[in-house]
RNA sequence: GGGCCCGUGGCCCAGCCAGGAUAGGGUGCCGGCCUUCUAAGCCGGUGGUCCCGGGUUCGAAUCCCGGCGGGCCCGCCA
């Protein structure tokens, strides 16, 4: 992968600093590796400290003893961008030369434009995000939403940097989960859903219904023979189930009490629903149509809020219809000709437990080192498959059908173990290559304050909600303040809050999601960064034309001007590690700096006033480097612009 | 029992992989700033045994060992 050199302008200036270093040291018999230096140049912590500081000790102990010695040599050195050189303690700190680090960014932002920062690759890649996936038996809860704008942010970052990337969503339309939404809707008479609701939420609470009808009969069953201690604890479950019962009831009234009333006329729903999965996996006429309808009706709800997102995706690949391709036999067949085929307590399995025996596989299929690997089991003794069977199928079909290079599960931490045993799977049945490039991007669960979710009780706070509670808040605000905002303006505006709070903590720590906090609106949210985009492009437009790059003046480059432009310049350099490295946070940290930077100085720094042309420019130049910078990283984690905010 | 992840001001988070300056932000709370490019902003104040104990090092929030606390996983569920 790529940047040209002139559109990272840090690259060039860690280039300058690290040769004027090394051919210093050299002056004074101390070998220095200009890559060692270069890497190991920091951002110092305050303004004092100049430029770019070097940890001296960290690069050389005979370099940090004769630091003193080593300045001046290097000042002459580096004549070409630095302009002073300071020994504090074990520091080496670097000033910049202002016309230097003005001609960098005067070059890159008139050269790389709209561009600016986004690294193209040499070979582009054919890469599949497959993300979201959640089961087609409820509304989008907030977990799957941080799921969507992970996985919309991967595929977005491969994106820009030039590779082609197919966006997948499993619907995962088999199994006993489905069975129970399939049976419900099928007894209920494939009712309507009550005015003012989606589909999906009132089939989601039907779902549950069913769930919490076959719980409470099960525990009533249990509660005839049990002992008064255990009695006691079934009681206090039954009461719990009976709540949510309640709570369900009373938003779609009528379900509940019809499932009451059958389950006592059939006396066993739990096996009558095991009879609909089994159907539904062997494809039976009879209920295909009603699955076929269900599902559709929860899917569309799903399609609608990620439409509201903004995320999109290429396609949509049916479970149902993997099974009836047949790939899943085959791939029974298959192992069952691989030697590490198994039967594991009666059930044909990959005993992929042994192939992690070697530690270079497990390095190369990143499998944790000490993770034990249980037999991964294939197959029920009724013949049906599981689920991490039908994913192996599932993994080769986007493989081939895409033409993948590269391809990510974005799934939740929980399933570390699966995903492993998925690729260790691969590999014994022969796929070394897509057993390679799987990727499973592990994201922690989101928590909702004071709700302990669940599914299956219906307990869980939707991204529609959310998104409404966003939408109303914004509106209210813009009201108080006198800013008409357009519907478009006020969805922009919520979603991209929802974004940032999933895109602002690192993956792998659990999400403490509180709605009221999100719905506010201050400094550290996505509304900040779109006021502060709002404002950069307000002058922009107001100046009306394109700043001349070329007659900014270096001669005001101090102060907050001066933090500005560097923060512009490392722009690329934070960039291509988001991008690569995939840490969204890192570039939510960084814009909320460049926010914290521009702000105070656009409030104290006018820039279309100012008298002195070249001092203008600069300042033009460093508003549009703000706005560049801003806009290709809302580009990158898929926040949006609001032009009136 | 075993494995993985997390623990940083009242609350939330960055820094840890590649150890270096007085540990950064946000939020909260208190006070101030709109006749000047958008006040969803800005300025000032308040607030920290970096979970604890050892070790390595000139130097540890960061690396190593041992604890403690929280989460997740160890299904013929997904």
């Amino acid at each position: 992968m790529r940047l040209s050199r002139v559109c990272d302008p840090y690259a060039e200036i860690r280039g300058c600093v690290a040769a004027a270093v090394a051919g210093a040291a050299s002056e004074l018999g101390i070998g220095l590796d200009p890559k060692t230096v270069r890497t190991a140049l920091q951002e110092p912590p305050r303004l004092e400290f100049g430029d770019v500081a070097l940890p001296l000790p960290r690069v050389s102990r005979q370099a940090a003893e004769r630091c003193a010695e080593l300045a001046p040599l290097v000042e002459s050195f580096g004549r070409e961008c630095v302009e002073r050189v300071q020994c504090v303690g074990s520091y080496m700190n670097f000033w910049i030369g202002s016309g230097y680090l003005v001609g960098l960014l005067a070059r890159a932002l008139s050269e790389c434009g709209s561009s600016y920062g986004i690294p193209k690759k040499d070979r582009p890649l054919k890469v599949v995000v497959e993300f979201v996936s959640a089961n087609p038996i409820h509304p989008l809860h907030i977990g799957s939403g941080r799921n969507a704008v992970l996985g919309d942010f991967i595929a977005r970052a491969h994106e820009l940097m030039g590779d082609r990337v197919e966006r997948r969503y499993y619907v995962n339309d088999l199994g006993l989960q489905v069975a129970y939404l399939v049976y419900g809707y099928s007894k209920l008479g494939r009712p309507r859903c009550p005015p003012h609701m989606k589909d999906d939420h009132f089939l989601g609470l039907l779902y549950a219904a069913v769930y919490t009808v076959v719980d409470a009969a099960m525990l009533r069953k249990r509660l005839e023979t049990a002992g008064e201690a255990e009695a006691r604890e079934l009681r206090r479950d039954l009461d719990s189930l009976l709540a949510d019962l309640l709570r369900i009831g009373e938003r779609v009234p009528g379900v509940v009490d019809e499932l009451l009333r059958l389950a006592e006329a059939s006396g066993d729903l739990e096996r009558e629903v095991r009879e609909v999965s089994r159907t539904l996996e062997l494809g039976g006429p009879p209920l295909s149509e009603v699955h076929r309808e269900v599902v559709g009706r929860v899917v569309s709800g799903i399609r609608e809020t990620l439409e509201r997102l903004g995320i999109p995706f290429d396609s949509w690949d049916y479970e149902s219809e993997l099974v009836k391709s047949g790939l899943v036999d085959e791939v029974l067949r298959r192992a069952r000709e691989s030697e590490f085929f198994t039967y594991h307590r009666g059930a044909p399995a990959l005993d992929v437990g042994k192939l992690a025996e070697r530690p270079e596989l497990r390095e190369a299929l990143a499998v944790p080192k000490t993770m034990e690997v249980p037999p991964l089991v294939l197959a029920r003794s009724d013949g049906t498959t599981l689920y991490t069977t039908r994913d192996i199928a599932y993994t080769l079909k986007k493989f081939s059908e895409s033409g993948a290079d590269l391809c990510y599960n974005v799934v939740a931490v929980e399933q570390t173990l699966p995903q492993a045993q998925l690729r260790l799977a691969l590999y014994a049945l022969g796929y070394e290559r897509e057993a390679k490039s799987l990727i499973h991007y592990a994201y922690e669960m989101v928590n909702v304050k004071g709700l302990a979710m669940s599914g299956r009780r219906a307990r869980y706070v939707t991204v529609d909600e959310v998104l409404d509670a966003l939408v109303t808040r914004a509106r209210e605000l813009a009201e108080e303040r006198g800013v008409e905002l357009t519907e478009d303006a006020a969805l922009r505006i919520a979603r991209s809050a929802l974004k940032y709070v999933m895109l602002s903590v690192s993956p792998r720590k659990t999400l403490v999601f509180d709605p009221d906090q999100a719905v506010g609106v201050k400094a550290g949210t996505a509304t900040y960064l779109q006021y502060t985009l709002a404002r950069a492009n307000g002058i922009l437009s107001r100046y009306g034309r394109a700043p001349d790059f070329s007659r900014a003046g270096a001669d005001g480059l101090s102060g907050r001007r001066r933090e500005l432009a560097l923060l512009i310049a490392r722009f690329p350099e934070v960039f291509r590690k988001v991008a690569t490295e995939l840490t969204p946070e890192d570039m939510v940290f960084y814009l909320n700096r460049l926010a914290e930077v521009f702000n105070p100085w656009y409030d104290s720094d006018p820039v279309l006033a100012e008298p002195d042309e070249p001092l203008r420019n600069l300042k033009l130049m460093l508003v549009y480097g703000v706005k560049t910078s801003i806009e290709n990283a809302f580009r990158l984690l898929g926040l949006d612009v609001v032009e009136r905010i």
